[in-house]
DNA sequence: TAGTCTTATCGTATATTTGCGATATAAGAT
DNA sequence: ATCTTATATCGCAAATATACGATAAGACTA
């Protein structure tokens, strides 16, 4: 039964919803927040601001950064993660072409 | 040990995952779709247009609904569905508040 | 009323996610 | 070489998500 059909669906269609499943927990928006408002790049600061535990937060970067909204590189004795602006910028693109654009054809919703 | 800590992060942060949430799955990608790009309202014919079944798809519907992404409303023997377009108009705004705008204040990533 | 059509919900099996502690790894300091 | 510090990974338990078939619910039709 629950053999997860997702690659039955095109391959955008993929792309925007594994994007979205890396934002979709309240510890990675707050994640990328952080990374956001600093230009230098973080590390373990990062499990001081949040409510949870260390080996936890390094799951949630690592999810980030599989899914490309992070980068990643090890400095010396410690983890340095960046924002990936380009991916932000590839999945506004696809988001706005799929929805926003749409919205201008569209006139009233009628429900 | 998993009691899940979604609750102790602002209410922003947890708006924004669930938003993202709704959409972190291509057959949830797929149904929006088809929603904006049909100015009526579509029932089960979005049934046809996916490799699920029924059931599947009547659950999919339910959780766009509940993130508040669709509306929905019976229409005699069928049910009716639209885009939120308001919905989306606000995740794209909390979106763009907390990652575009953020992005001119930095200039290059470190990593 | 009975039959049909459409959609929602229930029950269930499996897969995935979330979270933590414990432990491993890797680099710099003593 | 050993200690410390920072981060990643492993192993496990609990919670959620995914999917389907079966069945219920609701509204038209005959």
């Amino acid at each position: 039964m629950a053999v997860h059909k997702k690659e039955e669906f095109t391959q955008k269609e993929q792309d925007l919803a594994n994007f979205a499943k890396a934002m979709a927990h309240p510890a990675r928006i707050a994640i990328l927040k952080v990374l956001a408002q600093r230009n230098e790049c973080i590390c373990g600061e990062i499990v001081e601001l949040l409510p949870l535990a260390q080996s936890t937060v390094s799951q949630h970067l690592k999810e980030l950064k599989t899914a490309g909204l992070i980068t990643g590189a090890v400095d010396g004795p410690r983890s340095c993660y960046c924002i990936n602006w380009k991916a932000f910028s590839t999945f506004n693109g696809e988001f706005n072409f799929l929805f926003t654009n749409l919205k201008i054809k569209n006139e009233k919703a009628c429900c």
